[in-house]
DNA sequence: GTAGATTTGTTCGTATGTATA
DNA sequence: TTATACATACGAACAAATCTA
Protein backbone atom coordinates (compact mmCIF):
# COMPACT_ATOMS: atom_id res chain seq x y z
CA UNK A 1 0.00 0.00 0.00
CA UNK A 2 1.15 3.36 -0.73
CA UNK A 3 0.25 6.61 0.19
CA UNK A 4 0.14 9.66 -1.84
CA UNK A 5 1.52 12.79 -0.41
CA UNK A 6 -0.98 14.54 -0.91
CA UNK A 7 -3.29 12.37 -0.67
CA UNK A 8 -6.53 12.79 1.88
CA UNK A 9 -7.57 11.00 4.82
CA UNK A 10 -9.71 8.37 4.17
CA UNK A 11 -12.29 7.53 7.15
CA UNK A 12 -14.26 4.96 6.23
CA UNK A 13 -11.68 2.97 4.90
CA UNK A 14 -10.02 0.02 6.69
CA UNK A 15 -6.60 1.86 7.43
CA UNK A 16 -6.86 4.06 10.68
CA UNK A 17 -6.95 7.73 10.29
CA UNK A 18 -3.27 7.63 12.00
CA UNK A 19 -1.42 4.99 9.95
CA UNK A 20 -2.74 6.57 6.82
CA UNK A 21 -1.45 9.49 7.73
CA UNK A 22 2.13 7.81 9.04
CA UNK A 23 2.44 6.39 5.29
CA UNK A 24 1.77 9.95 3.95
CA UNK A 25 3.93 11.72 5.98
CA UNK A 26 6.51 8.78 5.14
CA UNK A 27 6.11 9.76 1.67
CA UNK A 28 6.56 12.94 2.04
CA UNK A 29 9.97 12.41 3.74
CA UNK A 30 11.02 10.13 1.13
CA UNK A 31 10.05 12.61 -1.81
CA UNK A 32 12.79 14.66 -0.35
CA UNK A 33 10.08 17.44 0.75
CA UNK A 34 11.41 18.23 4.19
CA UNK A 35 15.47 17.66 4.36
CA UNK A 36 16.91 16.08 7.32
CA UNK A 37 17.33 18.32 10.33
CA UNK A 38 14.66 20.80 9.49
CA UNK A 39 11.44 20.23 10.80
CA UNK A 40 8.01 18.58 9.41
CA UNK A 41 4.85 20.42 9.42
CA UNK A 42 3.78 21.26 12.96
CA UNK A 43 0.99 19.49 14.65
CA UNK A 44 -1.34 22.31 14.00
CA UNK A 45 -0.35 22.62 10.49
CA UNK A 46 -0.95 18.81 9.69
CA UNK A 47 -4.65 19.25 11.66
CA UNK A 48 -5.87 21.51 9.51
CA UNK A 49 -4.04 20.09 6.59
CA UNK A 50 -5.60 16.85 6.54
CA UNK A 51 -8.81 17.50 8.86
CA UNK A 52 -7.77 15.31 11.59
CA UNK A 53 -7.96 15.59 15.55
CA UNK A 54 -4.63 16.87 16.93
CA UNK A 55 -4.34 13.58 18.90
CA UNK A 56 -4.68 11.49 15.50
CA UNK A 57 -1.76 13.64 14.34
CA UNK A 58 0.43 13.32 17.49
CA UNK A 59 -0.43 9.02 17.21
CA UNK A 60 0.89 9.34 13.30
CA UNK A 61 3.86 11.26 14.82
CA UNK A 62 4.53 8.80 17.01
CA UNK A 63 4.58 6.05 14.77
CA UNK A 64 7.67 7.51 12.25
CA UNK A 65 9.19 8.63 15.35
CA UNK A 66 9.32 4.83 16.75
CA UNK A 67 10.55 3.77 13.40
CA UNK A 68 13.67 6.47 14.12
CA UNK A 69 12.17 8.77 10.71
CA UNK A 70 12.03 11.38 12.53
CA UNK A 71 12.87 13.21 15.95
CA UNK A 72 10.30 15.18 18.50
CA UNK A 73 12.51 18.25 20.44
CA UNK A 74 10.30 19.39 23.07
CA UNK A 75 9.09 22.82 22.52
CA UNK A 76 10.66 23.44 19.20
CA UNK A 77 9.29 20.71 16.61
CA UNK A 78 9.53 17.31 14.65
CA UNK A 79 12.56 16.81 12.60
CA UNK A 80 13.45 14.75 9.98
CA UNK A 81 16.28 12.16 11.05
CA UNK A 82 19.61 12.77 9.29
CA UNK A 83 20.51 10.03 7.16
CA UNK A 84 17.82 7.69 7.13
CA UNK A 85 16.64 4.80 4.63
CA UNK A 86 12.91 5.81 3.77
CA UNK A 87 11.12 2.59 4.44
CA UNK A 88 8.98 1.71 1.23
CA UNK A 89 5.49 1.19 3.26
CA UNK A 90 6.23 -0.68 6.25
CA UNK A 91 9.42 -1.47 7.81
CA UNK A 92 10.80 -2.76 11.06
CA UNK A 93 14.22 -0.71 11.36
CA UNK A 94 15.25 -3.36 14.33
CA UNK A 95 15.43 -0.39 16.43
CA UNK A 96 12.57 0.39 18.34
CA UNK A 97 12.31 2.19 21.71
CA UNK B 1 28.14 18.83 18.10
CA UNK B 2 30.45 21.77 17.60
CA UNK B 3 30.06 25.01 16.58
CA UNK B 4 32.00 26.97 14.80
CA UNK B 5 33.67 30.33 15.70
CA UNK B 6 32.05 32.24 12.73
CA UNK B 7 29.09 29.65 12.32
CA UNK B 8 25.54 31.09 11.53
CA UNK B 9 22.40 30.47 13.82
CA UNK B 10 19.93 28.15 12.14
CA UNK B 11 16.65 29.11 12.93
CA UNK B 12 15.06 25.69 11.21
CA UNK B 13 17.16 23.39 12.94
CA UNK B 14 16.32 21.21 16.33
CA UNK B 15 19.01 23.20 18.32
CA UNK B 16 17.12 26.52 19.74
CA UNK B 17 19.20 29.67 18.31
CA UNK B 18 20.22 30.68 21.91
CA UNK B 19 21.80 27.29 22.78
CA UNK B 20 23.61 27.90 19.47
CA UNK B 21 24.92 31.02 20.52
CA UNK B 22 26.03 29.46 23.62
CA UNK B 23 28.48 27.41 21.68
CA UNK B 24 29.94 29.46 19.33
CA UNK B 25 30.63 32.00 22.07
CA UNK B 26 32.14 28.50 24.06
CA UNK B 27 34.10 28.10 20.69
CA UNK B 28 35.11 31.93 20.43
CA UNK B 29 36.35 31.93 24.09
CA UNK B 30 37.90 28.71 23.67
CA UNK B 31 40.10 29.58 20.49
CA UNK B 32 41.31 32.40 23.03
CA UNK B 33 39.20 35.37 20.27
CA UNK B 34 38.60 37.36 23.88
CA UNK B 35 41.39 36.96 26.63
CA UNK B 36 40.61 37.08 30.38
CA UNK B 37 39.31 39.52 32.10
CA UNK B 38 38.66 41.21 28.77
CA UNK B 39 34.95 41.84 27.63
CA UNK B 40 32.97 39.77 25.38
CA UNK B 41 31.46 41.47 22.63
CA UNK B 42 28.25 43.27 24.05
CA UNK B 43 25.10 42.24 23.23
CA UNK B 44 24.43 44.51 21.02
CA UNK B 45 27.04 43.79 18.58
CA UNK B 46 26.03 39.71 19.02
CA UNK B 47 22.44 41.27 18.21
CA UNK B 48 23.60 42.82 14.83
CA UNK B 49 26.29 40.02 14.18
CA UNK B 50 24.07 36.91 14.42
CA UNK B 51 20.77 38.67 13.63
CA UNK B 52 19.26 37.64 16.97
CA UNK B 53 16.85 39.34 19.71
CA UNK B 54 18.69 41.11 22.27
CA UNK B 55 16.19 38.17 24.44
CA UNK B 56 17.98 35.37 23.03
CA UNK B 57 21.39 36.88 23.14
CA UNK B 58 21.05 37.49 26.44
CA UNK B 59 19.61 33.85 27.16
CA UNK B 60 23.02 32.95 25.61
CA UNK B 61 24.98 34.59 27.73
CA UNK B 62 23.12 33.35 30.88
CA UNK B 63 23.94 29.68 29.49
CA UNK B 64 27.73 30.61 29.65
CA UNK B 65 27.75 32.67 32.29
CA UNK B 66 26.01 29.77 34.55
CA UNK B 67 29.29 27.23 33.72
CA UNK B 68 31.12 29.52 34.86
CA UNK B 69 33.14 30.66 31.47
CA UNK B 70 32.03 34.50 31.95
CA UNK B 71 30.92 36.66 34.55
CA UNK B 72 28.73 39.93 33.72
CA UNK B 73 29.44 43.46 35.40
CA UNK B 74 26.41 45.17 35.48
CA UNK B 75 26.61 48.77 33.38
CA UNK B 76 29.52 47.29 32.23
CA UNK B 77 29.51 44.01 30.16
CA UNK B 78 30.51 40.37 30.13
CA UNK B 79 33.91 39.53 30.44
CA UNK B 80 35.49 35.75 30.08
CA UNK B 81 36.08 34.39 33.50
CA UNK B 82 40.16 33.80 34.44
CA UNK B 83 42.05 30.87 34.28
CA UNK B 84 39.35 27.87 33.21
CA UNK B 85 39.16 25.23 31.44
CA UNK B 86 36.53 25.36 28.65
CA UNK B 87 34.46 22.42 29.40
CA UNK B 88 33.62 19.57 26.83
CA UNK B 89 30.55 19.24 28.57
CA UNK B 90 30.10 20.80 31.75
CA UNK B 91 31.73 22.03 34.18
CA UNK B 92 31.77 23.72 37.93
CA UNK B 93 34.94 25.95 38.28
CA UNK B 94 35.56 27.88 41.27
CA UNK B 95 34.93 31.40 41.84
CA UNK B 96 36.94 34.01 40.02
CA UNK B 97 38.29 36.54 42.73
C1' DG C 1 27.32 69.48 36.84
C1' DT C 2 25.47 68.56 32.02
C1' DA C 3 24.98 65.99 27.77
C1' DG C 4 25.40 62.12 24.89
C1' DA C 5 26.66 57.42 23.78
C1' DT C 6 27.11 52.81 25.46
C1' DT C 7 25.82 48.68 28.06
C1' DT C 8 23.34 45.74 31.06
C1' DG C 9 18.72 45.13 33.69
C1' DT C 10 13.82 44.72 33.39
C1' DT C 11 9.23 44.35 31.71
C1' DC C 12 5.46 44.07 28.50
C1' DG C 13 3.29 42.28 24.27
C1' DT C 14 2.90 39.04 20.40
C1' DA C 15 3.66 34.71 18.08
C1' DT C 16 4.73 29.81 17.56
C1' DG C 17 5.02 24.98 19.04
C1' DT C 18 4.86 21.06 22.03
C1' DA C 19 2.93 18.95 26.56
C1' DT C 20 -0.79 17.92 29.30
C1' DA C 21 -5.57 17.68 31.09
C1' DT D 1 -12.25 19.88 20.71
C1' DT D 2 -11.05 23.06 23.99
C1' DA D 3 -8.20 25.07 27.40
C1' DT D 4 -4.06 25.76 29.98
C1' DA D 5 0.88 25.45 30.78
C1' DC D 6 5.57 25.76 29.48
C1' DA D 7 9.52 26.92 26.47
C1' DT D 8 11.21 29.65 22.95
C1' DA D 9 11.84 33.79 19.96
C1' DC D 10 11.20 38.49 18.32
C1' DG D 11 10.27 43.44 19.09
C1' DA D 12 9.92 47.47 21.71
C1' DA D 13 10.46 50.46 25.50
C1' DC D 14 12.35 52.32 29.60
C1' DA D 15 15.57 52.32 33.74
C1' DA D 16 20.14 52.53 35.78
C1' DA D 17 25.01 52.85 35.66
C1' DT D 18 29.29 53.81 33.18
C1' DC D 19 32.35 56.32 30.28
C1' DT D 20 33.69 60.23 27.50
C1' DA D 21 33.72 65.10 26.39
Amino acid sequence: MDFQPDAEIDHEGPVTPYRQLAGILRARIARGEWQPNKPISSETQLVQQYGLARTTVRRAIAVIVEEGLVFTVPQRGTYVAPQQAVPDDKASPGQAG
